[in-house]
DNA sequence: TCTGGGGTCCTAGGACCC
DNA sequence: TCTGGGGTCCTAGGACCC
């Protein structure tokens, strides 16, 4: 059985935790540079200013009126709170998988027996568990394959009845659960393939769950064929494909405010070089192929503008200055007099993993694995950035829009929170 | 005053080569 | 006189996830 732990509303709840003034008020948090809502709570659903993904100021009126609390996300809090939220998962089972952020797989093995007290019971027991210990509301939902646990995670939060606990152990709770779900709420179907799937007259997760495989591939792929297989109890998702190295690396970001010079063009693309390089060494890869892009806003009452460029590297390289400097050459093609850059980033490619990877002897190799790895280290112990490649800029001028900030009350000796008694 | 997220994988189609 | 194949690389963008 696998079992998925997800916390609700993550970001969100986490504002809560270390803040009891704004317990019971709505509050939603904004993505970077305080774009978008991304994570709310439940009485900011209830009050009706639930929606994820919209853009702030269109609703900042509305959050203004029901009196919500908005904030910026806090990054630094947040990856602490998950943090402990894995290592309180990590003791229920014998396997446990980090899937994202705020998603954590269990695996129990290939025994379907359940505990002592019933799967109901333990996945009670791992909620209340992690509520105690780190303070976050959680759904459990528990099956047989990851992608009836995530279907199962859904019923325990969006079902009436489950109460944040759902198990699928039999075939009547399964096609219970899967007959009140929407094509779209299945892991791997989005809304592109739920219009293709409807045209064809399967309707909901269960019309799904009952297509024959063969059919589904001929129709779409393979992906979506093992989801059909997975829906019908039969696992075809394996963590170790899941945990296997990213095959591509990106780190991109939007400007806080419009970028028009080449200089500042230019040290925002080598922040990014160094992020994602430093993700490459973290996976113990190398890189083949670079890519580098930069664009204006879609919004923007301007011609669209987006370009691309890649560098195919001599031999492979998990250097951050050798990545720097093709960067570097790349941002004369990218940049355009005029042009309001709103978004920049770097993409590694055609990765391999280091330690497999045979070296051509006539290439001259000007790695320097020392200098990075000594980079790395002081960086992991001082923090990101503390190291840098001067390229970057030493004013660090692309910080995000933050505006509404919490305090780092788990990270920031400043900002521990502090119980007065008289 | 102005404002619209970030990451990974995959593929279509054009350009170019032999 | 007119016509014709197959492979690789690159860019753009779709699709999905959180």
């Amino acid at each position: 059985m696998q079992a998925l732990l997800d916390i609700n509303g993550f970001y969100a709840n986490a504002e809560l935790v270390f803040d009891p003034k704004i317990r019971g008020r709505p509050v939603v948090v904004l993505t970077n540079n305080d774009g978008c809502i991304c994570a709310v709570n439940q009485a900011a659903k209830d009050a009706g200013v639930g929606k994820k993904f919209v853009p702030y100021f269109q609703v900042k009126e509305d959050l203004q009126r029901v009196n919500a609390v908005v904030r910026s996300s806090n990054y630094e809090l947040y990856a602490d709170m998950s943090r402990r939220f894995m290592d309180t998962c990590s003791r229920f089972a014998p396997n446990s998988h980090i899937y994202s952020i705020d998603e954590c797989f269990l695996d129990f093995g290939s025994s379907h027996s359940a505990p002592p007290e019933g799967w109901d019971a333990y996945g009670r027991y791992m909620r209340r568990t992690v509520w105690k210990e780190v303070r976050l509301p959680i759904g459990v939902g528990i099956g047989p394959t990851p992608t009836l646990a995530k279907a199962a995670s859904h019923a325990a939060k969006r079902i009436e009845g489950f109460n944040g606990v759902a198990v699928i152990d039999s075939d009547h709770v399964r096609r219970s659960i899967l007959s009140q779900m929407e094509l779209t709420d299945v892991w791997g179907i989005g809304r592109r393939l739920a219009a293709r799937l409807e045209l064809l007259g399967v309707k909901n997760a269960w019309q799904l769950a009952e297509c024959d495989p063969g059919w589904i591939r001929k129709q779409f792929s393979v992906l979506v064929e093992s989801t059909v297989y997975e829906l019908k109890g039969i696992k075809k998702l394996d963590w170790d494909e899941v945990r296997a190295p990213k095959k591509e690396i990106y780190s991109t970001r939007s400007f806080g405010q419009r970028v028009m010079d080449k200089a500042s063009l230019r040290q925002a693309i080598l922040t990014h070089v160094g992020i994602a390089a430093s993700k490459l060494r973290d996976q113990n890869s190398l890189s083949g192929h670079m890519v580098v892009f930069g664009a204006n806003s879609p919004h923007d009452n301007a011609p669209y503008y987006s370009r691309s460029f890649t560098h195919k590297f001599p031999s492979y390289t998990s250097d951050t200055t050798l990545l720097s400097a093709a960067a570097s050459r790349l941002v004369d093609q990218i940049y355009s007099r005029g042009i309001r850059f709103y978004k920049v980033g770097v993409g590694l490619l055609d990765l391999v993993r280091e330690d497999t990877y045979q070296r051509d002897m006539f290439t001259i190799n000007k790695d320097k694995p020392e200098l990075m790895a000594c980079l790395d280290k002081i960086n992991g112990r001082y923090g990101r950035n503390s190291v840098f490649v001067a390229g970057q800029g030493v004013e660090q001028k692309f910080s995000m829009r933050r505006e509404f900030l919490s305090k780092q009350y788990t990270t920031r000796l400043s900002d521990l929170p502090v119980i007065k008694c008289k």
